[in-house]
DNA sequence: CATGAATGAGCATTCATTCAT
DNA sequence: TATGAATGAATGCTCATTCAT
């Protein structure tokens, strides 16, 4: 009983490790079974099928993550300190290989009608935990009532996924870091303006 | 002379329309002659190969929609009128389908070293016009020193790139309608900002 | 453990058949599958590709007669005896279909970079083999030092393979037959003016 | 009318040309054409199908240079001068390439029921002009009795055949000349026997 | 006669999945 | 439960050959 558990997990844990270095289309029940040191067929005790493992590791490393990112903007007040959570939550994303197997896992998702929608679930968590701080950084600002928080944070979520992507064509992640200290002097400027008017 | 550029535009057509409905993955020779209606082989009469049709199909939607976007942004003034005509460039993207194509196709790229750089390359001019268009709403306002233009257009296409692939995933293209009307007031404000500092 | 083995000597047995009746270029993966009984893609479980395979055969057919070759001509001293031996083991290389396997390879090998050196490579024990009778049975005559062993040993197997591709060519066994024939009087009077000598 | 023999030519000396410097496998009837600077399909106006262009290849290559070995073959009476003569015929044969391609088809007819006995046909030839050296020089000889001339013919081409595929397996062609060298000897004992003799 | 575009069958190889052990 | 051998369909690609122009 327990032991199946533990086994689920070590295939889980495979392939999210598979999909990160080696990518989608590689990550094929054979190429998981070498990286995990278990027999191919073992996975189809555990899951239903390829796409049903591969949204197991989905679940897995978005569950992970979500609470570090909670964990982490909870106490967070000004647009200056945020920027300056995401820039290492960005920089951990990277290091642990997370963000890969994800943005793996999007890609791959269109070459399977199942994955997608269920992707796109998956991001509904992430959805609510940006919109929150949003509504906390917004609260009492002129653009309070002039952004929306639900379309403001499908927007950051959606500029988050698109520059992934990006980086991940070219392996270039300098861009995304240049982004990062773009935006440092708005964020300045954006905390001073709250400020003043409190 | 006549009938091998015909050809060729056959073939290319099917792979946008193979790529737009079936997926990346399977947009596989075999499929894309299934949907122009000619023979697999002859794909390879006329492309080196897989990748080679791929990037040939990327290059005609490219150019194409890249054509409308100049010059439909061309003598836009105002971030309303902006906001206006991307309104409208979208509805027609998806209507066509080209962006669908794209999007399968740089989702796709991550399984094939050598497209990605391919893409990145055509993404290029990309930029290069959401820069200009940038530098010249901003002209002359307090943002003009505060948001560094390149930048701001790496985020632009990004943000553009994300929302693709959100709607992508799961069909659902109303979040990206919500997000273009949640925009309105904020352009409004802007604009209004602008006159009244001439 | 020993299931695989035993899949791995159908294998091997189904392609030594399939080249010795069907020929090299027709001795596809499928061929042989069809040939053996088996899924094409058991071969690719069992072998790294179609070179790996037709080594492998070639291996099990070279080893298997190399033994045979030299155990029959361990204590063979006269130029009759070695004769008769030799005509022997040809019309057992010729039932088995082995030679003609080996022959297929040779020949097939022009047409891969990979195949030809191993193949080579291959020939040398059976070189070692010929240049040892050759020395024993010329040690003490007047062609010892008048016919160097190592070039006589390479003359007789490019003899011998001649003679096979010749034979090979258009069915015709008669010929390598009435070869054997001829060169009795040869061997008789050989041996007669090596008893004399001594 | 004219213009007809003339592009068969072509053809031909194109398909030459391919078998020597590709290979068998790579004569494909578009390598053939792009070598020849001309279209696929007028191969098919000339010939009935590869194998018959194959055949018609071989056959220019093997008549050219039957007129050569005739010509310089036909005054030599001794075994030396005839090894001489071999040598530089052989370094021509490997210098213009018609080597090469004969040894290509040979090894390609293991795949082409049809192109195998059409291969021996046309080394009659070879085999009478083998035939009528040796008894020239064995005439009057003590091996006259004992070696029956057209098996020996036989025998040479074999060896000749065998050491032009072992030397295009691995593109080695000093044992070719290595044997030349030990051959000499031998040749100078034959001829000095001969003369006592005589 | 010649062209070169098109066909369709064939090939090596990979992979998700099944199943006897 | 777990193993790992086997299946069979699919994929990218090449090629001899045909045929409208």
């Amino acid at each position: 009983m327990r032991r199946r558990a533990a086994t689920r997990e070590r295939i889980i844990e495979a392939t999210v490790r598979t999909l990160a270095t080696e990518g989608f289309a590689a990550a094929s029940a054979r190429a998981i079974a070498r990286v995990g040191g278990f027999a191919p067929g073992v996975i189809y005790y555990h899951f239903d099928d390829r796409e049903d493992l591969l949204l197991a590791a989905l679940d897995r490393t978005s569950e992970e993550r979500l609470a570090s990112y909670r964990q982490e903007l909870e106490g967070v007040t000004s647009a200056g300190e945020l920027l300056d959570r995401l820039r290492s939550l960005y920089a951990e994303d990277m290091a642990q290989g997370h963000i890969a197997a994800v943005q793996e896992l999007v890609a791959g998702a269109a070459s399977s009608p199942r994955l997608g929608p269920a992707i796109v679930e998956r991001i509904g968590p992430w959805l609510d935990l940006t919109e929150e701080v949003a509504r906390r950084l917004l609260a009492g600002t002129l653009l309070e009532h002039l952004v929306p928080a639900p379309e403001l944070a499908f927007a950051v979520l959606a500029l988050y996924l698109g520059m992934e992507t990006m980086a991940h064509l070219d392996g270039d992640r300098t861009r995304a870091e240049a982004l990062f200290a773009a935006a440092e002097p708005a964020t300045a400027t954006f905390d001073t303006l709250v400020r003043l008017r409190r």
